[in-house]
DNA sequence: GCTCAAAACTAATGATTATTAGTTTATTTT
DNA sequence: AAAATAAACTAATAATCATTAGTTTTGAGC
């Protein structure tokens, strides 16, 4: 009944194996293995090894993007905007459970024609990120003595290891698991002093 | 004048490389360049590829876990203790400005007869610093409602993707980067309702 | 300048690996 | 069922790489 592309299959073992053995540590034969099949006969369905790589990540990064593109247009107000942000991320990391790893080492391993498109891509999405938080400090919603590279690289760094939290603990739902986020990533651990 | 082990050096390098390239596409021939010797030269210091990751790594798990001994065994508060490992993280990421890159990843790349030891050792740092923050909680310094476990994930996300930071940005001192963090970190990026 | 050890070098080995060529088997279309 | 296409297989290639063996160079102490 599960009518899957030979090709998604292949895609899907090799994120596993990406992520879990790193992409130069994973063979073709492993990534074979995974779909009882000969190492060579991967080539009927893709063009190389850096192919599987290139569309893994391209693909996580367009999903960011118009994620990122959904928030700017829409008439949300500053805050609302930074919660949406860790929905997209919680989303997306429940959605790409396993190619999503790859975006905090592995995007190294791109061929050298397509790093820099990727990074753009990264790169724009940082901003957009940043120009938030900078509305959100004129608003006076963030301190004017916080340093914003500081507060972007924390929550980024957070919301990037999330797959890793999320393996661990698959019982938790998106939504407590989106709501405990804001609440810690916002708001702050230490309770205000009364 | 500068007295530097040969071995101190190799190993200094493979981890500018590990860093770089990540362990498995950092070859010999790599390491050797990066000091002007050939590859099979480096045998005169070092026993293997592997043993200088299991050093590099070894090194970086002994550091924490010493730093956090000193915490808990100090009689600091709660709230001094998360400050203080706040501290920890930052000065290690100055002191460690290579290898301490290597725990977000390449860990994997450990022997499999290595490997346990080390992930004994994060286990334990990971369960030191949760219990600080059960305490954090006990003393309502940390609301009830907060869920501890995506606490210490969210805090150790930051902690470990430091060097990352701190690369692109070094000319922030430790003193203003750790400052800042503990006020992100711990008490929230936006301002609290007045 | 001789001795000896440390540390470099050259050359080879064996293992792994991504990929290609050529062939056979399965499946779908006609 | 014949033909055509898709997808599997076997076998080979060429490259890379960690590591070893054996040899030469370097440099400090005598």
């Amino acid at each position: 009944m599960t009518e899957v592309n030979k090709r998604t299959q292949i895609k899907n073992a090799a994120a596993k194996l990406f992520r879990k053995k790193g992409y130069r540590a994973t063979s073709m034969q492993d990534i074979a293995d995974a779909l009882g099949i000969k190492a060579a006969s991967l080539y009927n369905h893709i063009k190389s090894k850096q192919e599987i790589l290139t569309e893994l990540l391209m693909n996580i990064a367009l999903a960011f993007t118009a994620g990122m593109d959904d928030i700017r247009n829409s008439s949300l107000d500053e805050n609302s905007q930074l919660e949406e942000l860790v929905n997209l991320h919680v989303n997306l990391t429940f959605k790409y459970k396993d190619s999503i790893a790859l975006i905090t080492g592995e995007w190294v391993h791109l061929d050298p024609e397509i790093l820099p498109q990727y990074l753009e891509k990264r790169n724009n999405y940082e901003e957009a990120f940043m120009a938030i938080l900078e509305s959100c400090q004129k608003k006076k919603l963030i301190s004017e003595s916080t340093n914003l590279d500081i507060a972007l690289f924390s929550i980024l760094s957070s919301l990037h290891w999330l797959y890793n939290w999320h393996n661990k603990n698959p019982d938790l739902g998106k939504i407590e698991l989106a709501a405990q986020l804001k609440k810690i990533l916002l708001h702050g651990l230490i309770s205000p002093k009364k």
